[in-house]
DNA sequence: CAGCTTGGCTAGCGGTGCTAGAATTCGGGT
DNA sequence: ACCCGAATTCTAGCACCGCTAGCCAAGCTG
């Protein structure tokens, strides 16, 4: 018995140092880093270690976002509650998201870009996922005015979205960032 | 001279020929099918021809994303030039874009969400690219207000992009994408 | 018609995700 | 204390990727 539970707390424990150390060598590497080879070496164990863990290495990334999103929905949600009102609290998330992709671009991509198998607009969708938009959801409720409250807050993060992704794949010129980002906020404050 | 002129309108040929082809074959088949081994046997030459017209498959990625932008710029254009007033040609180009990322995922995920090698918000852009965006910048002229006219349009677009980005990658739920559309809309209408 | 140049081809390099089967470790029964 | 059986880890390899060196044949030039 005790050694059952020993066994299986090791085996999580390796788990979790797989998923982590995929988070840091895909931050601090790129994603094409993150290879099996070089993730099994990193971890001091051999590749097929890693299947014994996840299916394939899209399921190790599956578990890094699922991670990422339990940090976004924390960064939003204090952004949210430390704002005085609800025009301001738009603007602080707004930010706080932008900051969040640009600080960590390899996990906001493996959030947001990458494909990964993951229910998303589901209730079956990981719970922090749900908190994440959830963070969304209030900071827009206030100013919803007629619209559909998920659609709105989707739009919104669609435009936050559609401004990180464009501008960090050089689409957009980084000099007008502030400027795009006030304008968005300014269109959804009404 | 006549021979000479002769091949070198073979080598376009054929250089078209690989373009068409990776393109067909990424709308018909994705991305990932489009291999250089895959794309040599289509065009019924082998690997290394691609190699003596293209530095690389970026290259022939970026030269299906130039064919792609000026498909998109003239669908833009015409949905812009057939509405009668403003608020209408937003609707039309804003329903233009989706038209065209839902119609041609693949050729639409070459051109935004893959890394390709090429100057966007540059005056260097090749001109495909300046058009289309022209036609972003054109449609939201008359709405601009006070508002800093190229950083509206790359709003605009970015709020597009992430409309079409998160619906595809199963991000958000399909059945409510007129309604986000229209809300997006609504909002850059006032 | 011979020689040369141009151009396409075969074959191979180092890398990828993933897996079958050998080898090793380790707990449990005698 | 020892050895056996089961669980687990590792070695080695598959099929594929993008890309390239070097051979070989076709075709123009004198």
């Amino acid at each position: 018995m005790s050694i059952q539970t020993r066994r299986e707390r090791e085996r999580a424990e390796r788990e979790r140092l797989i998923v982590t150390t995929a988070r840091e060598l895909a931050e601090s590497e790129g994603w094409d880093a993150v290879t099996t080879r070089r993730l099994a070496a990193e971890i001091e164990y051999s590749q097929p270690v890693l299947y014994s863990h996840f299916k394939g290495k899209d399921a190790i990334m599956a578990a890094v976002v699922v991670e990422g999103f339990a940090d976004m929905a924390a960064e939003l949600r204090a952004a949210r509650t430390a704002a005085p009102d609800p025009r301001q609290a738009l603007a602080a998330v707004g930010a706080a998201y932008a900051a969040f992709a640009e600080r960590r671009p390899a996990l906001y991509d493996a959030m947001f870009t990458h494909a990964v198998d993951l229910p998303f607009a589901t209730p079956e969708a990981p719970p922090a996922l749900k908190a994440a938009f959830g963070e969304l959801l209030e900071v827009v409720r206030p100013l919803a005015g007629d619209d559909d409250l998920p659609a709105l807050a989707e739009t919104f993060w669609s435009g936050l979205h559609g401004l990180m992704t464009l501008m960090r794949s050089g689409r957009l010129r980084r000099e007008d960032h502030d400027k795009r980002l006030a304008i968005l906020i300014g269109r959804f404050s009404g």
